[in-house]
DNA sequence: GTCTATATCGCGATAGAC
DNA sequence: GTCTATCGCGATATAGAC
């Protein structure tokens, strides 16, 4: 039920100034650092003066609580995913832990990796959003293992594999090769198989 | 071949001023965040005025240059205490992951906290040297289990467990339970094993 | 709604006394 | 070798025009 229908999708010029300045947020905290994402910095990305920031979002807390909730409507989102995924919970967490292709995800990693770096600036907003994430995804690994140490060790491995892609860009390729990528999962897979 | 062997150890207040400011920079940047880690507070917190800071470290950089020294050399003492330890490289790699105790480690696990800490700053030369301390990590550990993707599987784990452990004090006790620890060595165990 | 000032403050770094 | 004092810059945030 669109109000109206033409403006539920737009091109980039037409999206909307605050959704514009959260994705310069976001973008910039990602690619370069939490010192990087200056209000300043954030307005020239996102094409309007700080004024004009300051209009959407009274001051810096206003601009990372808006981060905040967008990455919370992102999880919610995800772990719906995560627990219809067609190969099952534990195969969609390590693929999306790794790579991921629709738009939609990718704005859930930038998400990801702009909260993760002001949780690092000791935001503790920020290390509570990413606890409320690794709590619910970890619940739907138990639910689809059985084992808790297993379902944990599943998350350890998706988050250093997190760690690694998309927090330290040295990018040294951890699993550059698809067919180390299919190994890792068949040794995953192997962990999670009742004994 | 000391040159003055009654000052080969310091108590707190004989320690080298050098020392007690990378003491102190190391510390804020781990327990609070890199933004905390200011000249001010690092000279206050070694008991120092700024101006005496900066008489032992001419500038922020070179600040950071006597922190990178610092972990380049525990990783070495690190990478051979994993070669010679009694279970082998895997349970040393993976206990030591999680917690430590000895003091020589102690300070080795700040300084890859404070150094992580600057790598999500976007300092590129600290992001070198966790790379390098991974690239020797896993060097071991490819010679210890023989399959890469096996040995590069541990490593991600171990980071897994460093990034919720260290560098996200929420600390939700990832492994809290000593009974845990013990599975999770025994599953990483049975991932190792050729079969 | 968006802009251009401008106030205020904290940081890194320098100068020079002791 | 360590101190105090100060400069210059960049960041957040405010005021008010358009």
């Amino acid at each position: 039920m669109p109000a109206s229908p033409s403006s539920t999708a737009h091109s980039p010029a037409q999206r909307p100034a605050r959704d514009r300045i959260l994705d310069a947020f976001a973008e910039l905290l990602g690619e370069q650092s939490e010192r990087a994402a200056t209000l300043d910095a954030v307005a020239a990305r996102a094409g309007v003066s700080k004024g004009g920031l300051l209009y959407h979002f009274a001051s810096k807390d206003a601009l990372v609580d808006g981060l905040l909730e967008r990455l919370r409507a992102s999880v919610a989102d995800d772990v719906e995913r995560m627990r219809t995924a067609p190969d099952g919970p534990v195969d969609y967490f390590i693929r999306t832990s790794i790579a991921t292709a629709t738009p939609e995800s990718q704005e859930f990693e930038r998400s990801i990796v702009a909260v993760a770096r002001l949780a690092q600036g000791a935001d503790e907003r920020a290390r509570d959003a990413l606890a409320a994430m690794q709590h619910d995804w970890l619940g739907v690994l138990e639910e689809a293992v059985g084992d808790p140490v297993v379902a944990r060790t599943i998350m350890l491995l998706g988050d250093g594999i997190y760690y690694n892609t998309a927090l330290l860009p040295s990018g040294s390729g951890v699993l550059s090769e698809p067919a180390d990528l299919e190994r890792l999962l068949e040794l995953v897979h192997r962990l999670a198989a009742r004994d």
